[in-house]
DNA sequence: TCGTAAATAT
DNA sequence: CATATTTACG
């Protein structure tokens, strides 16, 4: 069945026993050679597109490697000893089979993936032709996906003054994602349908971002002399630039405040217990953070007399317990019985027509 | 990390 | 002017 047609093993994925035993059938050692550094040139090829994924596939990495080191050592016997008879070594057959499994396995989720997140666009063809394709953004703040999945809520415009300076940043392969990474769990990909190929973001006092938003920090423009503090605008807007507004959808928001109300209440639930229920990717700390600061005002503003007497602090026993992943209840049964908090059900009134309400403000998708 | 206030953008 | 979102700080 396998074609012996020796040009036919360009593109034709073959383990390492097979490989092997073709390469030991052929005499010509320069076509051996040629063979040989080829199928190693492919591993390494995509060696270097695993390589982006290597916190989330390291037994991956490691096959690759593995099958790498392995043909170029096959590489070096072949330069001493022109015949080399099969030495297949019965321990290597089964890792080297799996190890082009995992391979395959991987490239069709990682094609699967650039559909949900523009983080990994490089995945195949775009690494083969670098045309144009070379922002691979952070994970992170990927505001950045083309169409989103859910909605489309066109409430970002890009046009900054500083749009200059993106240039610089591109590469910020910054790939810390602990539980937003991708996988087949119901995780949203939603962010804003901008396409910002480069939400950096300069901060001068950029500590310690754990995994998310760790932005780089801009190591030129640090001027500290300190007369620029009144109106520093005059270059951008001051020193930082800042990150494009985060939108939050109506899918956004709804998720949100569901991860809230699961966590027991606005009052109790941190940012980031939210972020990480919410499932969103893209999504950074301070970005939740900053919402439930404004949910909780919004909150605080309907129901003012409350906790005069005592604050309850029992809620449910919505014990989170631990495991960020566990209950998937379909909600809207147990509410948070929050005796002291307004937010419980009630929280979710009007639709003012006002147009910045919690639930009418549509955004409006027209840029200004 | 979290919460909150100040700063900005819209 | 009000609100939404980002940044700075403790």
């Amino acid at each position: 069945m396998e074609l012996s047609l020796d040009l036919s093993l360009d593109h034709s994925p073959k383990t390492i026993p097979q490989i092997l035993h073709e390469l030991s059938s052929i005499s010509d050692s320069f076509t051996k050679r040629s063979k040989l550094d080829d199928y190693v040139k492919r591993l390494e090829d995509e060696m270097r597109k695993i390589d982006a994924f290597k916190r989330e596939l390291p037994l991956c990495v490691l096959l690759l490697q593995d099958a790498i080191l392995r043909l170029k050592d096959e590489v070096l016997q072949f330069k001493e000893q022109p015949v080399i008879e099969e030495f297949i070594p019965s321990k290597g057959i089964s890792d080297q089979a799996d190890e082009e499994n995992v391979k395959r396995k991987t490239r069709k989720w990682l094609s699967s993936a650039q559909l949900w997140s523009t983080n990994f666009n490089f995945v195949d063809e775009e690494i083969a032709n670098p045309k144009s394709n070379m922002n691979l953004d952070g994970d992170e703040d990927d505001r950045s996906v083309p169409q989103t999945p859910i909605e489309n809520w066109n409430c970002a415009k890009r046009r900054r003054a500083f749009e200059l300076f993106k240039d610089q940043n591109n590469f910020v392969k910054r790939a810390t994602n602990e539980d937003v990474a991708f996988s087949e769990v119901p995780k949203l990909t939603l962010m804003t349908p901008i396409s910002d190929p480069f939400p950096v973001n300069l901060t001068v006092k950029n500590g310690g971002n754990g995994g998310r938003n760790g932005r780089a920090a801009v190591s030129g423009l640090s001027s500290p002399a300190g007369q620029m503090k009144g109106q520093a605008k005059l270059s951008q807007q001051q020193q930082t630039i800042r990150k494009q507004r985060r939108c939050w959808s109506p899918e956004l928001h709804r998720r949100f405040v569901d991860a809230l109300h699961r966590l027991g209440g606005s009052q109790v639930a941190t940012p980031k217990q939210i972020r990480e229920l919410m499932q969103v990717d893209g999504l950074t700390n301070d970005e939740v953070k900053s919402h439930l600061q404004k949910y909780r005002l919004h909150v605080r503003k309907l129901s003012p007399a409350e906790g005069s007497s005592g604050e309850n602090e029992l809620k449910t026993s919505v014990t989170h317990a631990g495991s960020p992943d566990g209950p998937l209840h379909g909600g809207g049964s147990g509410k948070a019985l929050s005796t002291t908090e307004g937010e419980s059900m009630e929280v979710e009134e009007d639709a003012k027509s006002d147009g910045h309400s919690w639930k009418g403000r549509i955004q409006k998708h027209g840029d200004m």
